[in-house]
This record gives structure tokens, C-alpha cells and sequence, in this order.
DNA sequence: CTGATATTGAGATGCAGTATCAATATAAGA
DNA sequence: TCTTATATTGATACTGCATCTCAATATCAG
């Protein structure tokens, strides 16, 4: 059997086969059901979510696997860890998505998607006058959405 | 006795005090100490470290009054949690210092701060357009500081 | 198929932070 | 100063989340 370890296809889950390929690793039956899970999953599921769901859906699979494979995902770039502020977080599918930046609804968790490449042209020259090497960055606004602040108006009005 | 609850004065310690007592909490030993432990440490101090120092330093104080003080400083602006982006975190004195954001180092946990009017800018603009009400946001760029860039090569070329 | 080996899940363990609660420190008023 | 109500404390138990250990199992190249 050959191995065409060139093509890339567009289907994320082709892709991740080819990458376990790559790196010698298994195509077992527990990562494939974890990337499925994020695949479907809208937003920021929890490993504890992620854990509980694949658990009663399918059959029995370890706490300790969706961590490993959430760490696998994560760094080969198919899945972003958001932090939600409070010190939960959740994980969201992210496949040769371009760099993307956050802000976080402190009520319901949603979660909008921006980008502004003035934001990081000035970021990238801070660095410079720094001397600072970038690696990453995470910038995220944390406030309420549009539905929230409205509910939270009711709120305080009644 | 009159308290005059109008003169804010520019030492954190006495401003400290002041808002004890206009919480109506009591002005601890306890309380105090972290107060002076953030004053004097130069940066990102985690919760472990002060506790360990207090502890062997003065007297005996427990870590639960180390977490509630923490809190109680950081809900008040006197103290800032910085994330080290490894789940570790330390914090940072801040009395009336003006908002800003950070460059980590990923190798010796130094911080840098920076600030850019116009990122804020466009950082408010973006929220407006996705009718987003911000509460605070948290811009933070992790890598390389000068030095450990420079220890880095060296070590590569080794 | 088979066998070498990567992977798995149960459960133990680690770790940071929180809750409990009797003992203690604080501070207002006498 | 002393008294007293009460906020605060620290030891300890406990929680939630994540990692480690290791014998049993699944995978996959040959
Ligand atoms: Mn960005
Ligand atoms: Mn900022
Ligand atoms: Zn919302
Ligand atoms: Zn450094």
C-alpha cells in the first residue's frame, strides 16, 4: 500500500488521519470520536462536556484519552483552547482557520469571531521595539452580547 | 474620632486602609501583609510563592487568607492577575496605574507592558459593529524577551 | 494472521483553590 | 482602659480538574 502523504484534502478528518500517519500514530476508534465530537460541536465544549457526551453516546471512553487527544488536537492546530475568563474554557474546531481573535460573552459564552490587521501590524511592531519575540497571542474582550445586554436592561429596569 | 472618607491620599497602603474601612472590614495584620508583599515584590508573584514567603518570613498565616486577600485586592483594583499561558499565573500590584496590556516571556516569565491608543481604538470600534458591550479585555502577546531569544540561538547552534 | 508496540481506561495521585467552623483579633462604645 | 459583638482567621477536609500508572487491549506492518 502506498501512502500519499502530499495531498491534502480539504476534509478535516482525511487531514487528521494523514497527520496521525505522519507522526507514526494510531488511528484509533477514541481520537477519531473526539474530533467528530468538535467537528459537530457548534462552540467551546468542555473536556468535562466532551467527556460526559462521547461517554453515554457511544461506549466507554476514558477521562484521561479526551484530555490526550484534546492536547494532540491542539497542537497540531486543529483545535483552540478559549478561555472564558472565569477560569473555565472550552475547545473550539479550528482547521487551517486563519488566526482569529475573541470577544466572549460573560453570560452565555458566545463567543465572536474578529480579526483586524491594523491590531496586529501595531502588535507586530511593539514587539519589534521590544525586542520581544512573538510567539503567540490571545486577545480577548470579554463583556455581554447584544441579546444579553438587552436581558440584563430588563433586569435592572424591573 | 472622624474618618474623612474624601482624602484619597497616593499611598496605596493608606488608600488601602480607607477602603477597608469604608467595606466596614477589618484592618488585619493578615491583610496588610500581602498588601506589602505585592507593594515590594517586582512582579507576577503566584499565590503559592506568597503564601510559602509570608509564611517563613513573619508568621504563621494560612493560604486560605492568602486566596481572600488576593481576591479582595483584585476585585478592588489593587492587584492584577496575569496569565503566564501555561495555566500558571502570578500577580501584579496595580494602585490607580492606568489600564494596559502585556508581552510574557515564555522562558523566564518576564512581563512587559505596553499600551497603543490606537489598538483600544479599534478594539472599541470592532465591539460597537458587533453590538458587543465590553467590560474589560485582556491583550497578551507570549514569546521570547530579548535575552532568552539571545540563550535560545546560542543554545540552538550548541 | 501474527507479533511488536502504541494506546487505552480504571483508578490513584497531584494540585490549586474553596468551604467549614471553632478559636481569635479587631474595633466601637462604655 | 475594658467589654463585647462580630469580622476574620488558620487547620483541615474537601472539591474539581488534570495527569500519572500500569495491566489489558487495539492497531497495523509484515
Ligand atoms: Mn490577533
Ligand atoms: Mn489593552
Ligand atoms: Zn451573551
Ligand atoms: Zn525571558
Amino acid at each position: 500500500m502506498q501512502y500519499q502523504y502530499k495531498i491534502v484534502s480539504s476534509d478535516p478528518k482525511l487531514v487528521f488521519l494523514q497527520l496521525l500517519e505522519t507522526k507514526g500514530l494510531k488511528a484509533t476508534k477514541q481520537r477519531q470520536l473526539v474530533l467528530d465530537y468538535l467537528l459537530n460541536s457548534k462552540k467551546h465544549a468542555s473536556p468535562e462536556d466532551i467527556y460526559r457526551d462521547l461517554c453515554k453516546k457511544d461506549r466507554s471512553i476514558g477521562r484521561a484519552t479526551v484530555f490526550r487527544t484534546l492536547h494532540l488536537l491542539e497542537e497540531s492546530g486543529f483545535a483552540e483552547k478559549i478561555s472564558f475568563g472565569d477560569g473555565r474554557h472550552g475547545y473550539e474546531f479550528k482547521f487551517g482557520r486563519p488566526h482569529h481573535d475573541h470577544m466572549i460573552c460573560v453570560e452565555c459564552n458566545t463567543v465572536i469571531e474578529f480579526i483586524n490587521d491594523t491590531i496586529e501590524r501595531i502588535q507586530h511592531k511593539l514587539a519589534q521595539t521590544h525586542k520581544f519575540s512573538p510567539l503567540w497571542h490571545r486577545h480577548e474582550i470579554f463583556g455581554r452580547c447584544h441579546e444579553c445586554s438587552l436581558k440584563k436592561d430588563l433586569g435592572t429596569k424591573s
